[in-house]
DNA sequence: CGGATTTGACCTGCGC
DNA sequence: GCGCAGGTCAAATCCG
């Protein structure tokens, strides 16, 4: 991948605690000499920067993006709603003061894909799973995927893929309050690298939620609203957008560029 | 039979 | 230093 493409801003945050707390800085190892992970995630996404899993040594930056989607089925087995990758689960647990268990997945996409994502249910909302997508923003990722032919994506199930990785192309706002540096509208340009949720599951009416927009009440400009739970119908223009997307997902996300239509939103 | 899922054990970070 | 909670490992099991 473009080795540029991590170097525009994000947010270094290393711990899920601290995704809450931007005053905590706590930087890892490479915050100087590996470029933050960049994005260009819809406006509302939540990036996030922290370490891996603690496990293996050496603490490594990990960005994270955090998604919600509605729930389909009420079934509380019921499976994350499928993307373009393939996901192989290696564990759950209980949440402390979470009803719902937190699902681990694995990228089995492609070999050696370190991609991961959390799939729990929210415990605001329990018709919204939340899922949070985190990679190492260092990790040489594969050749970018052409994003004009995202909407053609292969099944992943037929053949390798390249990793989903939570980041995408951003441009520097970095003077921007932290908590609106995803906010860029630009951002949801999807250009021709990397931008893995741009195929990601949102739903099947196109309906996503934005928590961080709930907090910034409008100042994304355009979408400005009372916004607690961000929502996006999509219109039947968009609809039809979707209609060559067999090989998509029930759940497609499409990003778009300010005033060219409705913003779809991930959070 | 191979790959995916389940699940208990283990490891590490963090707060007290 | 200790205990807790989250995250991962890996053996067992399931499934196509």
């Amino acid at each position: 991948m473009d080795p540029t493409f991590f170097s525009s801003n994000s947010k270094q945050i290393m711990s899920d605690q601290e995704e809450n707390d931007n005053t905590t800085s706590s930087t890892p190892e490479n915050s100087s000499d590996s470029p933050p992970p960049s994005t260009n995630f819809s406006d509302c996404s939540k990036i996030t920067t922290s370490t891996s899993s603690p496990k293996k040594s050496a603490r490594r930056a990990i960005q994270k993006r955090v998604v919600s989607v509605p729930i389909k089925n009420e079934n509380s087995n019921t499976p994350p709603p499928s993307d373009s990758w393939a996901w192989r689960k290696y564990g759950q647990k209980p949440i402390k003061g979470s009803p719902y268990p937190r699902g681990y997945y694995r990228c089995s996409s492609s070999k050696g894909c370190p991609a991961r994502k959390q799939v729990e249910r929210s415990r605001v909302d329990p018709t919204m799973l939340v899922i949070t997508y985190s990679a190492e923003h260092n990790h040489p990722w594969p050749a970018s995927r052409n994003h004009n032919n995202n909407r053609n994506i292969s099944n992943p199930a037929a053949g390798t893929k390249p990793c989903p990785t939570p980041e995408a192309q951003q441009p520097d706002h970095q003077d921007q309050d932290p908590r609106f540096a995803d906010l860029n509208h630009e951002s949801l340009l999807v250009n021709d690298e990397y931008v893995w949720f741009a195929d990601m599951e949102t739903t099947s009416s196109t309906v996503l939620e934005s928590p961080i927009f709930a907090e910034s009440g409008g100042s994304g400009g355009s979408d400005s609203g009372d916004m607690a739970a961000m929502v996006f119908p999509m219109g039947e223009e968009d609809e039809s957008l979707f209609a060559d997307l067999g090989e998509l997902p029930e759940y497609s996300l499409v990003f778009r560029h300010r005033g060219v239509g409705p913003q779809a939103q991930i959070c």
